[in-house]
DNA sequence: ATTATGACCGAAG
DNA sequence: GCTTCGGCCATAA
């Protein structure tokens, strides 16, 4: 596991329930502004959402961007989780972009 | 060092 | 609205 990866790991870790954070707000707090993709990749090889809940992380226009379970489950447990979901789409306000 | 890859983003049609 | 194209960044080989 790289410094990023980890750096990564515990911003998503700090996502309060009920809410999303985008992949580029993420890698702004890892210290990697506008390495949005990177840490798409990082997500990517740790689905752990016992650890990392990846599935509070969402595309900057608010559409998913991916699950190993699907889009489907993953918008199922945002839901779950208090998240408005808009036909496949967060709603803005539970996004933190700041 | 260079190439290829991916859960991205923004602009253009 | 959606699709396509070019540009970004960290990692792996």
């Amino acid at each position: 596991m790289t410094p990023f990866t980890k750096a990564v790991y515990d911003v998503v870790a700090s996502i309060p329930k009920g809410k999303v954070f985008t992949y580029a707000h993420v890698a702004k707090l890892a210290g990697k502004a506008g390495a949005a993709r990177a840490v798409g990749n990082a997500l990517n090889k740790n689905t752990d959402f016992k650890t990392v809940p990846c599935h509070r992380v969402v595309r900057g226009n608010g559409k998913m961007g991916g699950y190993v379970k699907g889009t489907d489950k993953k918008i199922a447990l945002l839901k779950k989780e208090g998240v408005i979901i808009d036909k496949e789409r967060v709603r803005t306000s539970c996004i933190i972009d700041s």
